[in-house]
Parts: C-alpha cells; structure tokens; sequence
DNA sequence: GATTGTGAATAGATTCACAGCT
DNA sequence: AGCTGTGAATCTATTCACAATC
C-alpha cells in the first residue's frame, strides 16, 4: 500500500516551472487549500474530487486535471488525503516559507491590509509600512511604527523583501513602484487604479475595486 | 461626412445581451473607459488603438475588437473620439444610472470603502453601511451613521439596493449574502475569503486579498 | 465499485492578416 | 496613407470519456 505524503511526480512529463503555470490555475490551487483547510476544521481526513466540487462549487475534472499537473497527489479508487494535500498546495504556492512584504501607504486600504496580515496566520511578513505623510509617520498600526517614504528603498534592501504592497493614490503607485523595483521586490500588489509598468520579470497583480464594480454594474445593465 | 455620438449598431449581428459578454471583456472595457478619462483629462480628444495600446501596455487588435462587439465607435483611418468613446462606454458599463449600493461590515476594510466611494465621482450610492457590533453602530464614517445589521433587509428593499458590499468575516459572509438576496439585491461584492452559494440569477465577484497574495508567492517559488 | 489521472474533443479567448472606409 | 472592423487561424482552457489503479 503506497504511502502519503511522499512527493510523487508524475509518470513521465516534467514538473512545470513555475512560469508555465497559468495564474488562473494558481488562483485554482489556492482555493483549493482552502477549502482543505476548511475540511481540516472539520476533521474530514478524506475527500474525493467529486466531494469537493459539489461541497464548494468547483467541477471535479477541473480539480483532477490541476492537482495532476503537478504529481500524483490522490488515490485511485480513494480519493484525496486532506492533511497530506494541504501540506502540499502550501509548499507549492510558497507558502513553506515567510515572504518580507512592505506595505506602501497607511491610508484606509494600508491599513486594512496591515491588520488583516498582522493577524492571522498568514505567511506574509510585513516588515514595514510607510506613509509620505508626515501626521501619519511615527504611528502604530497592529504593532507596526509607520516610516517616512524615504526610508523605503533602505528597508526593502536590507530586508530582501520580495513583495510591495502598493496602496497609494493612482498618481503616486508609478513612482512607489519604481522605487520597489529598484530597491530589488520581485512581486508588486497594486490596489491604485492604474497599469503599471514594469521589466517582465516583476509580476504585478492589480486589485483594482472599481473595476470589480463596474463589472457588477454591466451585468446589472 | 460621419458625426460622433450617434449609436451605431454592428451592421448585421445583433447587439449582445449581457450575459453572453465575458467578464474577462467586460473588465477590459473597464479599463479602457479608465485609459480614456486619463486622456480626456490631458486634453487628448482623439487616439487611436495603437495609441492606447502602446501607452497602457494593452493589444490594439483586442482594443477593437472588444470594442466593435457592441457598435462601430471608430472612424476608419482616423481612430476614435476620447469624449465619445467615453460617454458610451460609461452607458455600456451601466454608469448612466446611480446603483444604489450598501456595505455590510464597518470594519477595516469596510470603512475603506465606504470612504473610497463616498469620495469619488464613483456612480455608485452608498445607501447603508452595516455592522453587528453595537460598539461600532451609531458611529459616522464618511458622512454615514453605521446601522445596525437587523435593519438591513428593510433598508435594501426600501431604497431597491442592487449592489450589496460584503465586508464582513468569513463565518458571517453566506448568513449576510443570504439576507441580501432575500431583499433584493442582484450583485454581490465579497471580500470574505469564502466561496458563496447564491441562485443563478445573482452575480457574485469575489475578491480575495490572501489568493491574490497567494498567487505572487507561487512565482516566487 | 469507486476514483484518480489523462488523451481526445470541445469551447473559449487572442492574435493575425487583410478587406473596407475616410 | 492610415486606421477600423472582422473572418480565419492560432493559442489556451475546460470538459468528456475512459483506461489505470486501488
């Protein structure tokens, strides 16, 4: 009887790099350890694709074909061990190890984020949150002093930090970009209203609240 | 010679209901109306694809496309009207009209909406802003006094909310949507990191600031 | 008997390449 | 000459259907 937990790859195609991985599926792979560390609270050990699907409204051949893409993570005839399956989508998303994250403005959207992060369990390790202005500077938000703008490119260096967190006005993420970049951040979040632009090998994710609302707001004709 | 403004039909397709639009589309025509009021405010009154293209880092084929799916809005070898182009795609997105639009939650994300929209031009009117907790009801953010959540069934029928905003925790998220639906509203924002069961008729875009985080860590490696 | 993993089939989205206006 | 609008071609993602496995 074969064994969990042991990294399985698959029958002969190589593991993928990460960068022929389509973000859609990644975003797939994170719902999914979601949804296993729901089951896991409920101390469900086991689940099928179909279990899953049905229970979160997901489509089973969809989850199969993803988690196969990247070893052998299930059992015939069995299913998926939640326990072994979890520890293995959180390896694959990064999430072994602490990410130094910076968080770039403290308005409402920075500080959100810095108590939401602060706070759970989260593997992202804020490890400095700044503001340009100088009310602002100096004080504490969930356990963290607000710095000075200018001391950014300092921290970011020497704490290798591999995230920016952008939440400034539209009219300063460019610039706070630039800055993150140069200073050697790898992974750009932007919750400004704008596209930045960025060499090829910094990823930029744009969360951007207006834009879900007009989507709404389309459908809604 | 052609005038601007007139709504042109596609010559023999019909225009498309939305619901058989994408969202992936319908997000695209989002950004363009954003790349349009950026040019509109530096007094540019005419660009072409390429143009846009170029400076907002998007495909001039798609640009068109996108576009002529919903009526010819260029003139061919000219390019398109920024003031035009912009008015009916605010028409398209659903911006013509106010939707009335409630947030349920006053917590830090919460609050960071209901500023957000309360400030801008956004077209959409923030008629309630909820919480549970008695400490935080009563309170005034953005010019909005926080209403118990027992009053928010009669409230999004009273004002005919369409958008319900949820900003609550995880555990609370399916009980508010519920109650949402249950009084009318037809699209839901969630910010709650759980997947929501809703009807089909009702629209639910779900942002997830950990998968967004996750996703970055995943090309992290 | 049940369920995974996967090649083949389908559906969907993007890009190409050019006809058709201005 | 320049640019839009669009059918055809390509690329990508999802679903089907079933062989392999437990």
């Amino acid at each position: 009887m074969r064994q969990w937990g042991l990294p399985q790859p698959p029958a002969d195609s190589p593991m993928p790099s990460s960068s022929d991985v389509s973000p859609l599926t990644v975003n797939r792979l994170s719902v999914y350890l979601r949804c296993l560390r729901r089951l896991g609270e409920e101390g469900i050990e086991r689940v099928s694709s179909q279990q899953l699907a049905q229970r979160f409204q997901l489509s089973a051949t969809q989850i199969r074909k993803d988690l196969a893409r990247f070893g052998e993570f299930g059992i015939r005839g069995v299913g998926y061990d939640v326990p072994s399956l979890r520890a293995r989508l959180e390896v694959l998303l990064g999430l072994g190890r602490l990410h130094p994250t910076v968080i770039v403005g403290a308005g409402n959207i920075g500080t959100a984020l810095a108590r939401f992060l602060g706070a759970g369990g989260a593997r992202f390790a804020i490890v400095g949150l700044f503001d340009k202005d100088p009310e602002r500077v100096g004080q504490e938000i969930a356990g963290l002093r607000v710095r000075p703008s200018h001391e950014l490119a300092a921290v970011v260096r020497r704490e290798q930090v591999e995230i920016g967190i952008l939440a400034v006005p539209a009219a300063a993420a460019q610039e706070n970009c630039d800055a993150l970049v140069a200073a050697g951040a790898r992974s750009i979040l932007n919750f400004a209203p704008v596209r930045l632009a960025v060499v090829p090998e910094v990823r930029v994710k744009t969360v951007d609240l207006l834009i879900s609302l007009e989507e709404l707001g389309f459908f809604l004709g």
